[in-house]
DNA sequence: GGCATTACGCAACAGCCGTAGCGGAAAGAC
DNA sequence: GTCTTTCCGCTACGGCTGTTGCGTAATGCC
């Protein structure tokens, strides 16, 4: 894809490391609204010239920080649709939680849209951002979709369930608490849901 | 609550009138980023601080506008869930497909998140805009609920089916597709979720 | 070494958001 | 009628986003 090698003068690494730490830090301080692009530019000792030579709109930075802060969700069938299931969710919750505004107390338990919700707009406002945003789900989705059909194959769900729609109801239930109603999202609930979810789809 | 009659000079109602056509039309042929409150004003023949004395923020503005053109989605139990609830999501889904952007051809059945994910990331910004949103959703789902322990009375559904969790499920595949994912969201995909959700349920 | 290419820092700019101050207009309160 | 309160239009402003132009630095290619 990409050429190894190009060619004229290259991109200061060091320039890309001041950049994304300064980013994160100031974006995680400050949410979306206050994070400024010249202030970032300050703080990591660069022009503004050299940002947007990386990044073309703020979206595209925040974008780029909050997906540089996503690690990967171990996902693994181990025999038993529930317990993994009820894993990989709270592992969800988790990492959405840890995506949360400093600035923001958030009383405890309550769904916290926080960035995501600027990744859903940025997404719907700038279609490569949202191309990219949907590979990523689609990649992380894919493993458990995979979850899912070794389930059925092992027996332990019915023969036509449906991997994909049996996810949208999984982590869809969950984002759209966090995004729309707010209300709170903890082990409790994903109990429920995963309970809700599988007594249809049971063998 | 609000005082019905005020004391100084009353708000020009000709104005709201104007700025809400201006800020309609401009919102949809624009979308988010496009959409400027001084090109509102113009529109409208209103000073900007005329626009700032209704509403603090931009957000607020189009929050307010997309509240405005949303109606009201008849909910009844007629006796049969599974019916029920099918024309309830697809009036769902048809409301969301009218807040498309004009601009946008949207390739057939593509879920355009388009002001939905504006919305979320403005009730994220904003704590009052977070209230209001959340407030809007509970009076709206607050019928579905109802329709679902009907149902539930009547038999159709298990004795201990939750109805919020189950309509988390329901709503959430929807917003998720739409916000995240931006997989297609049509008539066929509805009554896979439905058929999905309430195998489980059914009684 | 010389050339094309790309990155860097710097400065200036247009457009937008949101605020502040002003004179004047339209209502209620007395 | 007078006073107070609130709205209106106007102007000006500070801060932010994103762009442009310029001189200079670093790399590959010949």
């Amino acid at each position: 894809m990409e050429p190894a090698v190009r060619r004229g003068r290259p991109r200061s690494e060091a320039a890309d490391a001041r950049i994304n730490g300064a980013a994160l830090e100031l974006l995680l301080e400050r949410g979306y609204d206050a994070f400024s692009v010249d202030e970032v530019a300050v703080k990591a000792g660069v022009a503004k010239t050299t940002l947007y030579r990386r990044w073309p709109t703020k979206d595209h930075l925040v974008v780029a920080v909050v997906a540089r802060m996503q690690d990967e969700v171990p996902v693994e069938y181990r025999g038993d649709v529930r317990a993994d299931l009820t894993r990989y969710l709270n592992a969800i919750v988790d990492g959405l939680d840890r995506m949360r505004l400093a600035g923001r107390p958030a009383a405890s338990g309550d769904a916290s849209a926080g960035l995501v919700a600027e990744v859903a707009a940025a997404a719907a406002r700038h279609a490569d951002i949202g191309s990219a945003v949907q590979a990523m789900f689609v990649r992380r989705n894919a493993l458990v979709l995979r979850l899912i059909e070794e389930a059925r194959d092992a027996g332990e769900l019915c023969e036509d369930v449906e991997p994909e729609v049996l996810f949208d109801q999984l982590a869809g239930a969950l984002y759209y608490r966090l995004l729309i109603t707010g209300r709170p999202i903890g082990t409790a609930y994903v109990d429920r849901l995963v309970t809700s979810v599988l007594r249809g789809a049971a063998a």
